[in-house]
DNA sequence: ATAAGTGCAAATCGTTTGCGTAGGC
DNA sequence: GCCTACGCAAACGATTTGCACTTAT
């Protein structure tokens, strides 16, 4: 059972694992699972709210266990990801549902923009 | 020379157009112009600095003029997108520029979340 | 025998690329 | 003749689907 694997696979990893990641590291174990077994259960463990996904760049998303939700900050030139409280959206998150009634989602996909490195490098430069 | 018939096109739109729909309007005007040439032509536009285009769900890009910045909301349920000030943004961009370097885009990807609609017909089942 | 789990290959969607050609200079 | 602007078809990456088979119960 392939299932197993796949949430022995999540519950050790770290930090998000792609898909393709995930299919890698299950078949360290058990060789012959398919991608498509891999996204169906995956499919399945997220309907259970076992695990969430989110959307770092323009790639694959990502998969961890839910629990200890975050944001992400992507940089669009370098494409490296970090990750930030959701604390940082508590007021964004007020004002989105007391002017709209929306309800932020504050994992499902990175905010985009330039990090640090990519700014200064911007404005240096041959460096 | 299809540039000019997508400069058009773009300038005509109120809001977001995929490259798609962009096509398809191309293509009243200009019946075999294909959808390779619009792809290089938004690329050109947008070295230009002429246009943008943001990320609203899962789907396909859209594009517009660059020009008044603004923010997207999406509903991860009825996939609807909606338009909000810029201003929104303007403190969780503060805080990420002072905490982490970061320069947030306010516009390149949608915030994800639940609308005010789809909230209100998750609390009422069958309605 | 029935339903669930799975492998494989093909399909899908948005986008990019390779290649060859027509026109402007 | 050379460069730019294309059309067309194929390639692409991530994901989904159809279908046949195997396995537990």
């Amino acid at each position: 059972m392939a299932k197993r694997t796949v949430a022995q696979v999540l519950a050790e990893a770290t930090g998000h694992l792609s898909a393709d990641a995930i299919t890698g590291a299950v078949q360290e174990r058990q060789p012959d699972v398919s991608p498509s077994t891999i996204y169906r259960i995956l499919e399945e463990f997220e309907e259970l709210g076992i695990i969430v996904h989110a959307h770092l760049g323009q790639g694959a998303a990502v998969f961890h266990l839910a629990g200890a939700v975050h944001g992400h900050l992507t940089c669009e030139i370098c494409k490296r990801t970090f990750e930030i409280p959701s604390t940082y959206f508590d007021d964004l998150s007020r004002d989105l549902l007391e002017s709209y009634g929306f309800e932020l989602d504050r994992h499902h996909v990175a905010l985009s923009g330039t990090c640090a490195r990519c700014r200064a490098l911007e404005s240096a430069p041959s460096g």
